[in-house]
DNA sequence: AAGACTAGTTTATGTGACAAACTTGTTTGA
DNA sequence: TCAAACAAGTTTGTCACATAAACTAGTCTT
């Protein structure tokens, strides 16, 4: 293996789908620069059904992008959402190899 | 509206999912530099299964982003297909897009 | 105390990606 | 020469997923 065949090339194919559905790269992004967020506050930013972010929200957990904090606050229920630092290098790595392959 | 207000916003909303699915990201992405591509040119290039390009093809062709080909070559069914100027559009539309966004 | 509101979750449905199976014809080899 | 293999796609069946509607559980208002 010579050093032109050892160059990586930016390939569709390990795009990360958990991120790439615009729903969650909408929250995702929201994330990334506000570090911490409630259910609400999502909810408005991404207009975005409540049903949808829920679940969207519920996936993103699962594969241990973010971490849902519920708790109660004025006697209501109020849910707190945050990346974890995982979800925050799966994230660059998304951009990245967006970039790479767009560019 | 003053000036601030015009500046408009890269926003996630109006990705263009005809393209951002992956498997025709990367269609357009082969499509876009070599402006002309056979069948199986392509199966071979993206690594989809030939069921899988086909609909594929054919949803890119439903959407006016490309023009599919058919004729003889050797007796043989050969499919061409290239970008639109509408496909094209698209395209650079998508991916300013996208960078826009992640930027 | 009945209706409206808040903050979500569960479900039902439709769409879509995918590969397996099928189609139509051509070439090969026994 | 005819049957099996190959070529180039298309159609079909299945499974996952995105979405909104309906539901839940509790609180506030009047």
């Amino acid at each position: 293996m010579n050093s032109e065949e050892t160059i990586t090339k930016a390939s569709v194919e390990d795009i990360d789908r958990i991120i790439h559905e615009p729903a969650r790269l909408n929250i995702m992004l929201y994330l990334y620069v506000v570090e911490n967020a409630d259910f609400v506050y999502l909810l408005h930013k991404t207009g975005l059904s409540k049903g949808n972010l829920s679940v969207h929200l519920q996936k993103l957990e699962a594969n241990g992008y973010l971490e849902i904090m519920k708790e109660f606050l004025n006697r209501k229920p109020h849910t707190m959402v945050r990346l974890t630092q995982r979800g925050r290098d799966a994230f660059t790595a998304y951009r990245e190899s967006l970039l790479n392959i767009l560019q």
